[in-house]
RNA sequence: GCCGGGGUGGCGGAAUGGCAGACGCGACGGACUCAAAAUCCGUUGGGCGCAAGCCCGUGUGGGUUCGAAUCCCACUCCCGGCACCA
């Protein structure tokens, strides 16, 4: 009784045992002690938020795996940078400030403890030295300090990398270069500053925005659901002009692509970058204005279905279509296409207006019924020389392309459904294949009715027309992007302040470097300046801040700040450097510990959710590559290997009302399931406290101990897959543990259960194949088939008076880094040197984990007729004669075999 | 619609061209116990058979191969992402 594992008791004497010593304190090139021969390891956790409701059992378990892997690689002996922090700007601790007056930064801060608490009590190897948060100064002054290094930097399509944009202005200034065509010197100086200001990477725009009147704040495209809906919240955004700071990411599209191959990712998160992308070739054509100079430019993937382009199409946004509106309807006019307005300026009119009303999710479910109006001009088909009709329509998009499109019903879907409604005609310019009876086809087949590209397949009438339209001057390959760039602009208060002054004739400085960081002012009232209804105006919290913060008197001219402030993902673009040097006040991160760091591939294993496989993760590598040009960091790649956890999943019931009710108070019988005497219904998602669902951390640690966790979390299935949690399950690892800790310890005395007796051949042999089985899972982080050989090691201790000591010492240290408490106190108890944190990962003898006898299959016809234990090293040829002699075999053959196929010593085919 | 991932016992899963179902849960039988819990031992894919043994079996259909859960083709269902992107 005395001696029973008390898992409670070690699990917290170990647990203080680390935070005392420090034990996962990882030194800097530099740094007094640190080992320079050692490999380095980077092993990062995607940081959390920390919100008010903690952690449940679900969220470590990416956490768990990326800890057994830095464990693992301590143990081989490599220093490991392994960090953890707080990314705690954001929506909750701002909106529960707003409703009840308590500073964000109070409930963040209590948040932290909270976490930090939970998380240490998971038994993470964390080196918490280097803990950090985005919300602190020391740590925001530097992602103010990036946003000014954008704000300073120009994109220079000649090098592909950004540079310091004093550099473009010494070049114009010098003559070296012109302002898209006009030398610098033409430019008066309000012109001037706006070419520089539309050079820069951190730049203001007009543009349409996702205002979200509930939230008090515009969103990023990335955050507004295909609902129309906030990503967070739920609530719903509306389309706005509003003047905004954009980052300018697009200028990085074709480098965020390509080195996606550099990188070492799931295969389906690269998928979602290069769709998120969207780099599509194609052409861009200048269709000339009927009765004008002036043309409109479309951008298309299909130039060789130019003759089949019976119209056009703008977006209602374009800004060329009120110049394209005439007095009254031309000739040729149908009924249809007026949208019953007596002229086209009242039609168009009535029709952006509605337009712009519509939200997003609106104009997606239009579907198949296209709607649209005639302008009432006419523009010409450059290469059939036909006069085509203008439209607006919202099923084109401003967004994309040019905003204007050449409309070809014949091998387009949503063209042939316009045309369908608006009588226009229609013109098939690829021969549709044998048996075709669908409506646009866009298969390949040769050319009709395409004049100089009739009889050319697809890819060929590409070709040639584009050298046409280049000859002709009508237009050229392009390139276009799904991607926009970044609108960066909040106006909630919870945020890093965006470190820009205004001058009074609209000049923009940064804020200076000795002023940064530009502390967050105190305010009064929280509250977003937003209205319910969706004509509220975006207006940043940051005016409600006193007007000694606002306005600022330089050289005796005021300048107002910048109101607005950096989105939530600000913080996390570059933690991960500042994990390396998280104390440096006078660089962000220091040369050398970052060149050590981040080495040739940057992080060595990166542990996150798939959620952020196009916001967080395309953003931080966004601004990886901008401080990697303008010579900051020393890798092309933030992230070198990216592995994504699946999510623990869990059963939730629902009774009659469609209530939930406590999951863990549900009982299962006669085919059903019941809660308080009423029959409830199951369902199946993510763990979470609205669905009642949740398992709590702090007393699962209690009742069934923290190793118990683990080892179920990683025992439950693979890490990347989603699994769902069982209590009834967690049983088994916990019989484990005590089985285990019963093999080591008597449970009446209390003392060890190991002799230096050896192990006979056969436990031996599985030691040694156990090792090499769980050595080649840490690699991949198969953890879940390492807990299985754990399992069978430990069944064949079973019944053993004493444990052989050679065997003891290596499972002890296997079972390190996935179950570290019970690990340590049989460690010390062993009177192991130090803590089994360092020491060394067992070595496995190949010639040992070899079986030395085996079963080898004898198969007739691919059935197996028989199965004989023959030596691992039997020849082919005995391996044959043993099989041919064996009496079942002979049953199943009659007559001479014509074949047999021989792979000793595991089978023998023979077929008759 | 497009892109990506997946379908294996009652359940979680193992096996990535060579013994399908490792390991665990559950279930069943047994030991210990006055009894229960805990613990320990055994059985457990389905079917036929007293047994030896035989047949069937990895979503469906086909193919490649001496041999397929694994590779190829077609289909189907489930999950995730994107979606009027010209």
């Amino acid at each position: 009784m005395e001696h029973r594992y008390d898992h409670v008791t070690i699990e917290q004497k170990w647990q203080a045992r680390w935070a005392a010593d420090r034990t996962f304190r990882v030194l800097n090139p530099g740094d007094d002690g640190f080992d320079p021969s050692k490999p380095k390891q980077y092993i990062l956790d995607m940081f959390p938020y920390p919100s008010g409701e903690g952690l449940h059992v679900g969220h470590p378990i990416g956490y768990i795996g990326s800890d057994i892997f830095s464990r693992y690689m301590r143990m081989k002996g490599a220093n490991v940078l392994h960090p953890m922090g707080f990314d705690s700007f954001g929506l909750p601790a701002e909106q529960y400030a707003v409703e009840t007056g308590v500073h964000p930064r109070v409930t963040t801060e209590q948040n932290i403890a909270n976490y930090v608490r939970q998380l240490k009590s998971i038994g993470l190897s964390y080196d918490w030295d280097r803990e950090l948060a985005t919300t602190d100064p020391g740590y925001y002054r530097w992602t103010q300090w990036i946003f000014i290094q954008l704000f300073e930097s120009w994109f220079d399509p000649a090098l592909g990398k950004a540079r310091p944009i004093s550099e473009l202005i010494a070049a114009l200034e010098a003559g070296e270069t012109d302002a898209a065509g006009v030398p610098w010197s033409d430019l008066d100086g309000e012109a001037q500053r706006s070419f520089i200001s539309g050079m820069r990477l951190a730049y203001l725009d007009d543009v349409m925005v996702n205002w979200c009147p509930a939230l008090g704040t515009v969103l990023a495209n990335e955050e507004v659901t295909r609902e129309g809906k906030s990503d967070r919240g739920d609530h719903p955004v509306y389309r706005r002009p509003l003047r905004q700071w954009m980052l300018r990411i697009t200028a990085y599209a074709d480098r965020l692509i390509a080195d996606l191959d550099l990188v070492d990712w799931p295969e389906p998160v690269k998928a979602m970058q290069r769709n998120w992308i969207g780099r599509s070739h194609g052409a861009s054509i200048g269709f000339p204005i009927d009765d004008s100079d002036h043309r409109i430019e479309v951008f298309t993937t299909r130039p060789d279905t130019i003759f089949g382009a019976t119209y056009m199409v703008l977006a209602p946004e374009h800004s060329l279509v009120e110049s394209l509106v005439v007095p009254d309807w031309p000739d040729g006019t149908k009924e249809v296409w007026t949208g019953g307005a007596a002229a086209p300026s009242e039609a168009v009119a009535d029709y952006r207006n509605r337009a712009s009303r519509k939200s997003e999710r609106e104009r997606q479910t239009e579907g198949k019924d296209k709607t649209g109006v005639f302008t009432g001009s006419f523009c010409v088909n450059p290469a059939s020389g036909e006069r085509i009709p203008i439209f607006i329509a919202d099923y084109v998009l401003m967004g994309y392309g040019t905003g204007a499109i050449m409309a070809v019903p014949g091998q387009d879907e949503r063209d042939w459904e316009f045309a369908e409604q608006f009588e226009l005609p229609i013109v098939r310019t690829v021969q549709p294949a044998d048996g075709f009876d669908g409506d646009a086809y866009l298969g390949d087949g040769p050319a009709i009715n395409s004049g100089f590209l009739d009889g050319l397949g697809v890819d060929d009438a590409k070709t040639r027309i584009i050298e046409w339209l280049e000859a002709e001057e009508y237009g050229a390959a392009t390139i276009s992007y799904k991607l926009r760039d970044w609108l960066f602009s909040r106006q909630r208060y919870w945020g890093e302040p965006i470190p820009i002054l205004h001058g009074p004739d609209g000049e923009m400085r940064a804020v200076p470097d000795e002023d940064l960081p530009l502390l967050l002012p105190e305010v009064e009232d929280y509250r977003p300046a937003s209205a319910d209804q969706e004509d509220a105006v975006p207006v940043p919290s940051l005016g409600k801040a006193p007007d000694d913060w606002r306005f600022v008197k330089i050289e005796g001219v005021v300048w107002e700040r910048e109101l607005n402030t950096m989105p939530q993902w600000a913080g996390s673009c570059w933690y991960y450097l500042r994990f390396i040097d998280p104390g440096n006040s006078d660089r962000l991160v220091a040369e050398e510990a970052e060149r050590y760091w981040m080495g040739d591939s940057g992080v060595d294993l990166y542990i996150g959710g798939v959620e952020h496989a196009v916001l967080h993760l395309l953003y931080a590598r966004f601004w990886h590559k901008v401080l990697y040009d303008l010579g900051e960091v020393s890798t092309g790649e933030p992230f070198g290997r990216l592995f994504n956890q699946g999510l623990i999943m869990a059963h939730a019931y629902r009774d009659e009302r469609g209530v939930y009710v406590p999951a863990d108070e549900v009982e299962e019988r006669d085919g059903g399931f019941w809660f308080d005497g009423q029959s409830v219904e199951q369902s199946y998602g993510r763990m979470g406290k609205s669905k009642k669902n949740g398992v709590n951390p702090d007393e699962f640690f209690v009742d069934h101990g923290v190793d118990t966790l683990r080892l179920y979390e990683m025992f439950m299935g693979p890490l990347s897959e989603a699994k769902p949690w069982t209590t009834r399950d967690v049983v088994g690892v916990e019989r484990f543990l005590q089985r285990f800790w019963r093999n080591f310890v008597d449970p009446d005395t209390g003392d060890l259960l190991i002799s230096d007796t050896p192990a006979d051949e056969e436990l031996r042999g599985l030691l040694h194949r156990t090792t090499k089985s769980v050595t080649d899972d840490m690699a991949e982080l198969r953890f879940n088939t390492s807990v299985a050989r754990f399992f069978e090691l430990n069944n064949a201790l079973v019944g053993l008076d004493s444990i052989p000591l050679e065997v003891a010492d290596v499972f002890v240290r296997l079972m390190a880094p996935i179950a570290p408490h019970v690990a340590e106190e049989l460690w010390e108890r062993m009177g192991g040197d130090g803590s089994v944190c360092f020491a060394d990962w067992p070595a496995y003898d190949e010639s040992l984990a070899a079986e030395e006898s085996v079963t080898m299959v004898v198969q007739v016809g691919g059935k197996i007729r028989d199965r004989i234990e023959v030596p691992v090293g039997i020849s082919s040829d005995e391996a044959q004669q043993v099989a041919l002699a064996s009496d079942k075999v002979a049953g199943h053959l009659d007559g001479e075999p014509t074949r047999v196929i021989v792979r000793p010593p595991n089978l023998v085919n023979i077929v008759p």
